[in-house]
RNA sequence: CGGGGUGUGGCCCAGUAGCCUAAGGCAUCUGCUUUGGGAGCAGAGGAUCGUGGGUGCGAAUCCCACCACCCCGACCA
């Protein structure tokens, strides 16, 4: 991609209403535009971070067992009111909209309401089960007060995943083994994430959230500083410098983002969509199920807060929107020619790599434009690695830098080893 | 929903005891000169001063209402 056709520029300023780190640097770098509070556009460089966050969520979905599935927005009042969500506690964060002849919907928060019914139709046996299907998709919620940039918005990106099974111990099974997927997922994409015993709220008794610790987090987690124990404050029995109920060692209280829940549903919904299967012997008995979500909107908010320093974002490597930031740093016929032709060796090796190539630009500002937008490897060819048949090249994340030969670039790619961001 | 704050070219902002031409920077356009950390000079275009009403000879500036945005709280799978 040439960065002189890209159709977001990065600017000096952030907007005067962007308060938090991620929607800042984010806006900064061009990536996304606010079109009102709770509501962001994704531009070509956001998208495809959120294409790749997607891409590693929906890689472990399938890995699970589930199926990908993608189920209306726009869904009518009458299977709302079969859970009684329609007015509390739906109506809270649901909109809600009368079309034609006074009909009324709702945009969707969350789907039990529509994949239970679903379900029904093709589960009726033992034989059905288990089953789980997943959908990424726009989920709308009429917040009180959106805020934070992408952290708590009014429409955002979801992954929510439904599982269905015969009996508990099916449920607690895939439930463990979500658990575990869930971890490896935000490893990937680069956040450190606990996984936080939690209130069901709406849903259920029986959840896990997988919180990020961070200043920019909203909520608070009670975690031990020696084990595993981690609880969200509205439900932990101790405070910040207590004892840790397991082992006895100090707990302390933290801010964190949650960026997933998984909850064990059992038959609050099966019962109250008479989702049933037969057993062996012909007898009915109540689906139970499970959900887990994932903000991935939230995730690309989550990742700037942990991933950035004073010149702006540092994308680990697996959702970076390219993987390389060619720049030619002057423009003059020789070092245009040298970075044009290590541009055609990239794409022959198969590496995204956003090239500068804008005539009108300063060496300071490509540079400082790099250090914003923060692709993990910068490849800087000037008149003085020209001078040496070289090509400069930086990781973000790092301070140093190294030449190497033009043509060992193709190689260096081959056998460079990955860069995680921690 | 309670409390606090803010709305001025695409963006960041100055200007508010009422004054006639709404200032500057960024960005954009033209020309020349520049190029290892947001370059310089010269010129150009671009503004219903959030919206509606009111008080003045006169309103970005004062009054009233509304809207939007941000922060704290409440709320939050």
């Amino acid at each position: 991609m040439h960065q002189s056709e890209l159709f977001s520029k990065a600017s000096r300023e952030a907007p005067s209403d962007e308060v938090s780190v991620n929607a800042k640097l984010l806006s900064r770098a061009g990536f996304i535009d606010k079109l009102m509070a709770g509501a962001y556009s994704y531009l070509p460089l956001g998208l495809r971070v959120l294409k790749n966050i997607e891409n590693i969520i929906r890689t472990e979905m399938n890995e699970l067992g589930g199926q990908e599935v993608l189920l209306p927005s726009l869904q009518p009042k009458e299977n709302w009111e079969a859970t009684g969500r329609w007015k509390d506690p739906g109506r809270e964060v649901m909109f809600q909209l009368k079309g034609r002849g006074d009909r009324e919907y709702g945009l969707g928060w969350t789907h039990e309401e529509i994949v239970t019914p679903l379900a029904k139709k093709f589960i009726s046996s033992y034989k059905d089960l288990p089953r789980a299907v997943y959908q990424i998709q726009t989920k709308f919620r009429d917040e009180p007060r959106a805020k934070s940039g992408l952290l708590r918005g009014r429409e955002f990106i979801m992954k929510d995943l439904y599982s269905f099974h015969t009996d508990e111990q099916d449920l607690i099974k895939f439930y463990d083994k979500a658990r575990v997927a869930y971890s490896r997922i935000f490893k990937s994409v680069g956040l450190n994430a606990l996984q936080v015993e939690a209130s069901g709220g709406a849903f259920s008794k029986y959840s896990h959230e997988f919180q990020v610790v961070t200043p920019a987090g909203e909520d608070i987690v009670i975690r031990c500083e020696v084990c595993d124990f981690a609880q969200n404050r509205e439900i932990s029995e101790v405070e910040g410098g207590g004892a840790c109920p397991r082992c006895g060692k100090k707990v302390t209280a933290e801010r964190a983002i949650e960026v997933g829940n998984i909850f064990q549903l059992k038959d609050r919904f099966s019962q109250a969509f008479r989702l049933t299967y037969k057993d062996e012997t012909g007898k009915d008995h109540p689906v139970l199920m499970g959900c887990y979500g994932i903000g991935l909107t939230r995730v690309l908010g989550a990742v700037v807060e942990v991933h950035h320093d004073e010149h702006g974002i540092i994308w680990p490597e697996a959702v970076a929107p390219f993987q390389a930031h060619l720049i030619a740093l002057q423009n003059v016929k020789s070092v245009r020619a040298g970075t044009d032709k290590a541009y055609g060796t990239l794409q022959k090796e198969g590496i995204e790599v956003l090239y500068d190539d804008r005539l009108e630009s300063s060496a300071g500002e490509k540079l400082t434009d790099a250090d914003l937008i923060g692709i993990p490897l910068r490849l800087v060819v000037s008149e003085k690695t020209i001078a040496a048949q070289s090509i400069e090249v930086k990781a973000r994340a790092e301070k140093n830098t190294e030449l190497i030969k033009f043509q060992d670039l193709g190689k260096y790619f081959k056998t460079r080893k990955k860069i995680y961001v921690e």
